[in-house]
DNA sequence: TATGAATGAGTCTTCATTCAT
DNA sequence: CATGAATGAAGACTCATTCAT
C-alpha cells in the first residue's frame, strides 16, 4: 500500500531531478557556474525557484550533480576501452575514441569541464575539474601500458606519464576547439589526425625517447 | 622646480597601480575573476578599498591591466622567436620555449590565462581569454611555415593546422599541469620532450599526412 | 482552479507594491529623493531591502510609481474641470480649486513634486518634475481660453501666458506654504482668496493689459 | 611686522575664500548641493580638493557660504526698497523689481535657491531654504504697509498677509519660469506685468476683499 | 510536493573628509 | 599654505536560500 506509490513517487522524484540536472547542466555551459543564477536554471527547467531547493540542497550541489554521473560515465567507458583494446597503439586509439564519441554525445556536459573551471574554490569536486583531475586514471593506465609494452622498453616512467598526457592534451585541445567554435572538420577527421600524429610519433622511438637525454636547465 | 617632483610623484603613482595589478594578478589567478573582491585585492595590496578606485575605475579595468601587458609581450616574444627561427622545426621549437619560458617568469599571468577563462561576458579581453583567441596568431604562423616547407608538401591546409594547434595544445597542457602541482620534471625536460614528440611524429610525414585518407563518418 | 489562487496572489502582490509605493511617498516627501535610501522605503514599507527589489527593479522607479499615477490622475482631474467650466474666470476657478482639492487628498505627492525637483539629471520624468513641466498644458489651457473671451480681446499672446502662469504661481504658491507649516487658514479660505484676488485683476482688464505698454529694457 | 603680512594673507585667503564660493555657486546651481562633487568644486575653483577644506570644514559650508551673502544682500535691498517707497502700491513694486533685478545680477544664486530646495535635511539655513522662510520678512513689510495703508481699511490681517504672499509667489514664480528656459519676454516685461496685475486687483478692493465672504465647498 | 515571496549577506562603487608631504 | 593620495562609511543592487501556504 506503501511501497508502491513510493517508488511511483521515487521514479517522480527521480524525474524531477533529472530534468533540474538537464537543465542546470544546459544553463552552467552557456554561463558558467557564478555568471549562472538558480532562477534561470528553474525557468530553464520550467519549474520554480523553490521548487529546485526541493531536489538540491544548494546551487553547488546541483552542479555537482550535474558534472558528477557523466564523469563517471565517461570514466568507465574510457578505462573499459582502454582496457579491451590489444596493443599500446589501440589503446591510445581507445583513449581518443572514447572522449571524442562522449563529447559529442554529451557537449554541455564537455563544455562545463572544459570551459569553466572556475568555481567555488572549496568543493572538492570542483576542485577535481579544475585540475582535471579525472583525467588522471585513464591516462595513467596509458602511461602503464605503454611501459609494460615490449615495444617500447627502455621508456622511463616520466617519459611514459608525459607521453600519455601528451594524448590527453591533443584530445582535450581538440574537443575544446571544435566546442568553442562550428568546426570545419568533422569529428572523425580530427580525431583520426590525432591518432595519426600519436602513431607517427610512435614510430620513431628511439628519436622520442632518447635514453642518455641530456637536458639543459 | 616642477617637473622634479612631479616625475616622482608620477613615479610614486604608477608604482602604486603596478603593486595593485601585481597584487590583484595573485588574487586573480587563486580565485578567478567573478570569486575574487576587490576587497580582498586592496588587502593584497596592503591598501583601503577606496584607494583601489583612486588607481582604476572598476573591477574589471583591474583584470584588463593585470592581464593586457603579459599578453602582448608574450605574443610578441613567441612570433618574435618564430620568426627568428629557420626551419619549422626549430619555429616550433621556438614557440614551445617561448611559452615554457615566460611561464617560468609569470606564473600568475598564466594561471590566469589557463584557469580561468570565466568572466563577465562582455569584456572584450575577457572573451579573447575564454576563447583563447590570442594563440591564434602564432598558431597560424606555425601553420604557414608548414605550409610553405618543402619536406611537407602535399600537406593540407587543415592538417597543417591541426599539427600547429596540436604544439600549441602539447604546450598548454604540460605548462597547466606544472602549474597545478609541484612538476617532477624540469620545465627543460617537458619542453624537451614536447619537442622531440613533435619531431619524431614531422619525421614520419607518410604515416601522419595520408594524401588520400579516407574518412568515416 | 488556477485564475482563483492566481488573482489572490496578483491581488497581493498589488497590495505590496502600493504598499512600497506609499511608504516610499512618504520618505521621497521628508527627505527628497537623493536622500532617499531605499532602505529608508523598506524600512517604512515594513520590508526587507530586497523585498524592495522584488516589486521594482530600481530605486528611480519607485520614484516614478510614487509621482506618475498621482502626476495623471491631476493632470486630468485639471482639464477636465477647466474644460467642464464655461466663463474663464470660471476656468481659472477650476483650476485653482482642482489643485487645491487634490493636495488635500495626496499630501506626500504634493511635497515631493513642489519640494523636490532634485533628482538624477538623466529621468524623464523627474526632469519634468524639476521643470514644472507638467504644469504646462493646464496653464496653455487657462491661456488658450483668455485668447478666445471677447472679455479679453486685445490680450497679446504672452499676456494670456504670464497670466495663466500667474495664476498657476499663486496656486502652487499657498499649496507650498500649506504644506510647509500648519495653516491658520481653511483651504477654502487660501482658494477663495486667490479667486477673488485673480477675478478683482481681471475685472480690470484696461489696466492690467496696455495696449501699447512701453517697455524700458 | 606681523600685521601688515597678515593682512596681506587675510586679503589672499579672503580673495581664494570668495574664488571658491563663485566656483562652488556655479557647480551648485548646475547640479544642486548633493549632486554637485567636492572635486567638481575644486576644479571649478582651480584648486586641489584639499584646498578646499583648508577654506572650509564641510561641503554644507561652502554651500552655506554660496548662499548666505546673497541672501542677506538681498533680504536688505528689497527691505531698503519697500522702506523707501512711498504707498503700498510703490513698496510692492520695490519688492518684485528688487527681486527681479537681484535675479539678473546674480543669477547662479537665485538657481539655487529656487531649483534646490533639497538638501542636507540638518542644516538650519538649508531648511531656511527649503522653507523659503526669508520670503517672511518682506513680505510681513508689505502685509504690514497693507494693514496700515487707509485705502484698504478693512482688510483682515490674514489677507493683508495673503495678498503680501501672494505677491511674493508671483514674482518667485515669474523668475523661476525664467531662470529654466530662455525667456521671450524682457525682465522688465515680465516685472511690469506683475505689477499692473497687482495694481488691477488692489483697484477693486471691495471685490478682492469682501468682509464677509461667504464660501462655497 | 510545489510555489514564489521574502530575506539579508555580500558586491561594486562613490565621495566627503583627512593628513603627510 | 597647497596638495592629492588615502580612507572608509554608506548606498544601490544581486541572488542563494528559506519558509509559509
Amino acid at each position: 500500500m506503501q511501497s508502491e506509490p513510493k517508488s511511483k513517487k521515487q521514479f517522480v522524484s527521480e524525474f524531477r531531478r533529472s530534468e533540474i540536472i538537464t537543465a542546470a547542466r544546459s544553463v552552467f555551459a552557456q554561463k558558467g557556474y557564478l555568471n549562472a543564477t538558480v532562477d534561470e536554471i528553474a525557468l530553464a527547467a520550467g519549474l520554480a525557484k523553490g521548487t529546485i531547493y526541493v531536489y538540491f540542497s544548494s546551487k553547488e550541489e546541483i552542479y555537482t550533480a550535474a558534472i558528477e554521473n557523466d564523469l563517471e560515465i565517461l570514466r568507465q567507458r574510457t578505462l573499459g576501452n582502454i582496457d579491451a583494446a590489444g596493443t599500446v597503439l589501440e589503446k591510445i586509439s581507445a583513449y581518443i575514441n572514447s572522449r571524442f564519441d562522449y563529447c559529442e554525445e554529451r557537449r554541455d556536459f564537455f563544455r562545463i569541464t572544459y570551459f569553466e573551471p572556475a568555481g567555488p574554490p572549496t568543493s572538492p569536486l570542483l576542485s577535481k575539474v579544475r585540475a582535471r583531475e579525472w583525467l588522471r586514471e585513464p591516462v595513467g593506465r596509458l602511461a602503464l601500458a605503454l611501459q609494460s609494452d615490449a615495444n617500447y622498453r627502455g621508456i622511463l616512467p616520466w617519459q611514459a606519464e608525459a607521453l600519455a598526457w601528451a594524448v590527453a592534451d591533443l584530445t582535450t585541445g581538440a574537443l575544446q576547439r571544435r566546442l568553442g567554435s562550428t568546426p570545419a572538420t568533422t569529428a572523425r577527421q580530427d580525431a583520426d589526425f590525432l591518432i595519426g600524429l600519436v602513431y607517427a610519433a610512435l614510430s620513431n622511438p628511439g628519436m622520442l625517447i632518447s635514453e642518455e637525454r641530456t637536458t639543459l636547465a
